[in-house]
DNA sequence: GTTTGTGAAACGATTCACAGCT
DNA sequence: AGCTGTGAATCGTTTCACAAAC
């Protein structure tokens, strides 16, 4: 497959969202131009950003809602489960395991491990709380599709190359570290105090 | 001032990050080739991020790093303390309420809000949380530099009516909607689920 | 008449490559 | 000799504009 952009993507997962809304509100087509209002781009953008992986909407209709929700989900490999594992019970990782947003989307956390003695055993939304001394013992044979990264800066690279060893191809990094790992492995990461920066730039050159 | 890309700004936060472990190791002074490395870009690219806000280093030598460390730190508008509100006192609000990152590089939470009675009054991290129906009388004198959204998705785009219409002009949105604000106003979108579907695209696409 | 799908044009960001300074 | 600063070249993304489909 041609290689899309990191951009197009992202903007994809966007018009999912609102897509499903309108399936909600029981709306059966939409034109590129009312999905690119609410996701604040132009018609252009998206019906470029689909036409990357075929066509489907029709001329002069737009297209069907429900179709194309189906499609993007498919795209965006929705349409299945994934296994998710959380390293690091700290407030993040906690709030992470409590965040609805996830299962609701098909990212079922199934594990939750941490280094600390006084965690581990401790039953965080439903799931306990593991050691992560264990972690290969128990993961090695469980299809784990994605880590979550919530430890403190100085143990994530040590996590990552113990992760990418076991097979995990996917990790979402919130550790203000730039991981090493192999190209087959995706990583995306979340620094909120870089976004923090981002604003305080923008609030310096008005 | 000419325009300059997020992707550049968000590069300079980077640079600013390894500059500061440089210092604490005592290194004097580092080469473009350097920090490239450590950010996972090239020389090249950081010579021009560099030279869009002036030229900063010594041919044959490289940049100092103390003196660059202060001009990222004035470039990016982090000389000077932030005042923060976080509206929303859920899993989120309260873990970045708690989260050491922030403090840290100068941007201090002051206020938290929430609309859940059973949670006003009731103290977080030191920071009594308050009750958003109260926002407009405690804030409008206030000087919030940058307000936090940690709300459901319902709330958001109301709250953020009410924190612009006090003037705030900066805002991080962990809602999962889309926020309409005047031009003047910027918004970080930090969209966890987004980022889960990033990997999972990646997944499915190998 | 409306809206898609898509080449072509415009724009923007990254990389190259080298002159110029230390 | 080593490394920066920067125009020029390249590469990638977005916007334009219109023919084709409904």
């Amino acid at each position: 497959m041609r290689k899309i952009a990191e951009s197009t993507v992202r903007r994809l997962s966007l018009y999912l969202r609102f897509l499903e809304k309108f399936e909600q509100e029981g709306i059966a087509t939409v034109s590129s131009q009312a999905l690119a209002e609410r996701g604040g781009t132009t018609s252009a953008q998206v019906r470029k950003d689909l036409s990357f992986f075929g066509s489907f909407g029709k001329r002069g209709l737009g297209y069907s809602v429900p179709e194309l929700s189906r499609t993007l989900r498919d795209i965006l490999g929705l349409e299945r489960p994934y296994n998710v594992a959380v390293i690091g019970a700290g407030k993040i990782g906690t709030a992470l395991v409590q965040y609805p947003g996830f299962a609701n989307r098909g990212f079922h956390i199934r594990w939750v491990y941490d280094r600390d003695p006084r965690k581990i055993g401790v039953s965080c939304n439903h799931l306990k709380i593991r050691d992560v001394a264990q972690m290969e013992a128990e993961l090695a044979e469980a299809k784990v599709d994605i880590a979550i990264l919530a430890t403190p800066a100085d143990g994530a690279q040590g996590i990552t190359d113990r992760l990418v060893a076991i097979g995990v191809k996917a990790i979402l990094n919130f550790a203000p570290v730039q991981l090493d790992v192999p190209a087959d492995v995706s990583v995306q990461h979340v620094n909120m105090a870089l976004e923090l920066e981002t604003l305080s730039y923008a609030l310096r050159n008005r």
